[in-house]
RNA sequence: CGGGGUAUAGCGCAGUCUGGUUAGCGCACCUGGUUUGGGACCAGGGGGUCGCAGGUUCGAAUCCUGCUACCCCGACCA
């Protein structure tokens, strides 16, 4: 199924739209910039849903949903937060379909113009807020800590699968408290959350910190994100939480009683991913040869192929085969045996290559004999073979070892990709010949931070957190700097 | 949204310049047989309103106009 597949060296971008499709992740659809998620893409997705929203709810929020309208006016209720995503909107304007005047085709009842246009969420902030009015009257009645899993959409200009698509899954946490602190507490702990499954559950170490004003969320005082280093050296953005400050309560009115008897405006967060981690995962990890799944994410872990000539072999080798099943599925790992006699040992070998799944057991006609089963590593590559005795304890071993192996390498990718540089030639020079993270100082102003991603297209990635203080000099400007911040090309 | 490219079977392509039998090829698919420890082989077979909509013409995959989608490069973004 994936023969003439591009290498990441050959193109790097034609690699990664070719392995999202021929992988069976996901595919574009007949509406322009918007994927169809395919069933083996959704149920990593399913998994990643699953694992975030048990933290999630560890972490003391609870679920809702709101609609996918927004009443137009409800955006000019925040300035930059409306400035930030006006240009990207689709709009709801009329409500009724009728026949065209030659009954051929169905077109837009004019008279079916809605009084107020609504607009499909592109995050959900406006209408969150405006309904949180109503539930906040006194201290008593916060925190409130809620999360929604939700489409939104964003009209964007160019897309790609995952990565950019004008329609996305995330998960959106909007939450209200009484105290600056705590709120700010509360962004630092999702940004914990998401980092701690990035690096744990992804196998993809990231980068904590705070986006520079530029670049921070349309209406945050203070955005928090996780940034990853993906293998063509240029940096995506995992996931973002951002200190609202009072900006939403007072756009909406949202005031509280606090226990001093005084009215206050709420203090707000908000935090995201999206269905982008996919590609993130993608980029991370894969390999020539296909995808390459942390066994945590991984919707089959281990794939069972059997070798054999006629049905009395393949009876033999079941025989064999099903305890192995079950006792590795009473451990929680999910197991795929293809006793499929339509494709050969070598094309089933392939597939599950190519797909990304950790592990691999062959067992034939010489193992049944031996007692043995043949074992491959994806991430590795390597095969051995092993006495088929405590299998199950070898194969939970090795999902663990694949799951660190995987980090371990993204993590040495990085730090050979991470380079310090003191000059604005040693900078130009990083970013147009070898990519990846760059520390260097900068005097902290828009304007430098402008005219460097005019010159080499980096931008300030994150100003990480518990940043070292170090006097510098700002590597383009030469103004003083008390610290490094991390630039990269980004996606 | 600006510049460039592409669109012919599920996928990858030829044919288009120079309009003319029944639109080809490889892979995939179906049937039969031999095979099966890294993408098998032989034989036979099925599948196409040539991206969509108009136009020119006796006749259009081929010429003209408009539209749409995708890819690459810029500006915008999770």
């Amino acid at each position: 199924m994936a023969k003439d597949f591009p290498t990441r060296a050959e193109n790097y971008s034609q690699w990664y739209n070719d392995l999202v499709i021929k992988a069976d992740l996901a595919e574009n659809s007949a509406v322009r910039g918007c994927m169809v998620i395919k069933p083996y893409g959704f149920a990593i997705w399913e998994k990643i849903q699953s694992i975030l929203d048990k933290k999630f709810k560890e972490t003391g929020h609870s679920n809702v949903y709101f609609p996918i309208f927004i009443p137009k006016s409800f955006f000019s209720k925040e300035a930059s937060h409306v400035e930030g995503f006006a240009k990207e909107c689709a709009v709801v304007t009329h409500y009724r379909l009728k026949k065209s005047p030659d009954g051929k085709s169905i077109v837009v009842d004019e008279d079916a113009k809605l009084e107020e246009e609504l607009i499909i969420r592109p995050t959900s902030e406006t209408i969150i807020w405006d309904t949180y009015r109503n539930w906040i009257k006194s201290y008593r009645d916060l925190p409130i800590l809620y999360n929604q899993w939700a489409n939104v959409v964003r009209w964007e200009m160019r897309t790609r699968l995952f990565l950019r698509t004008a329609e996305f899954l995330w998960q959106e946490g909007h939450t209200a408290h009484a105290t600056k602190e705590e709120a700010i507490q509360e962004a630092e702990t999702m940004l914990g959350v998401y980092s701690d499954f990035a690096e744990n559950w992804m196998a993809i170490p990231v980068l904590r910190g705070v986006k520079s004003p530029g670049e921070r969320f349309a209406g945050a005082l203070e955005t928090y994100a996780i940034e990853a280093l993906m293998q063509d050296g240029k940096a995506l953005q995992a996931g973002t939480s951002h200190f609202l400050g009072q900006n939403f309560a007072k756009a909406f009115d949202v005031k509280f009683l606090n226990r001093e008897n005084q009215l206050d405006y709420v203090w707000a967060t908000s935090w995201g991913v999206s269905t982008r981690l996919m590609g993130a995962l993608v980029m991370a990890h894969s390999d020539d040869n296909g995808l390459v799944l942390p066994p945590k994410l991984a919707p089959i872990q281990v794939a069972i192929v059997p070798v054999f000539k006629n049905p009395e072999q393949l009876n033999a080798i079941s025989k064999v085969v099903t305890p192995i099943k079950k006792a590795l599925e009473s451990r929680g790992v999910s197991v795929k045996y293809d006793d499929r006699d339509t494709h050969k040992p070598g094309w089933k070998f392939s597939e599950y290559e190519f797909k990304g799944v950790p592990l691999r057991i062959t067992i034939g006609p010489r193992d049944i004999e031996n007692n043995t089963v043949e074992i491959a590593r994806r991430d590795t590559l390597e095969k051995e073979i092993l006495q088929i005795t405590d299998i199950e304890e070898k194969v939970v071993h090795l999902l663990d070892q694949i799951q660190k192996n995987m980090f371990d390498r993204a993590l040495s990718f990085r730090e050979q990709n991470t380079f310090t540089v003191n000059t604005w030639d040693e900078f130009v020079d990083t970013i147009e010949n070898k990519g990846g993270f760059i520390s260097a100082h900068w005097d902290g102003t828009a304007e430098t931070e402008e005219k460097i991603k005019e010159a080499t297209k980096a931008t300030i990635r994150v100003i990480p957190l518990n940043n070292v203080k170090e006097n510098g000099r700002c590597v383009y400007s030469g103004k003083p700097s008390e610290q490094r911040v991390i630039f990269a090309r980004a996606y």
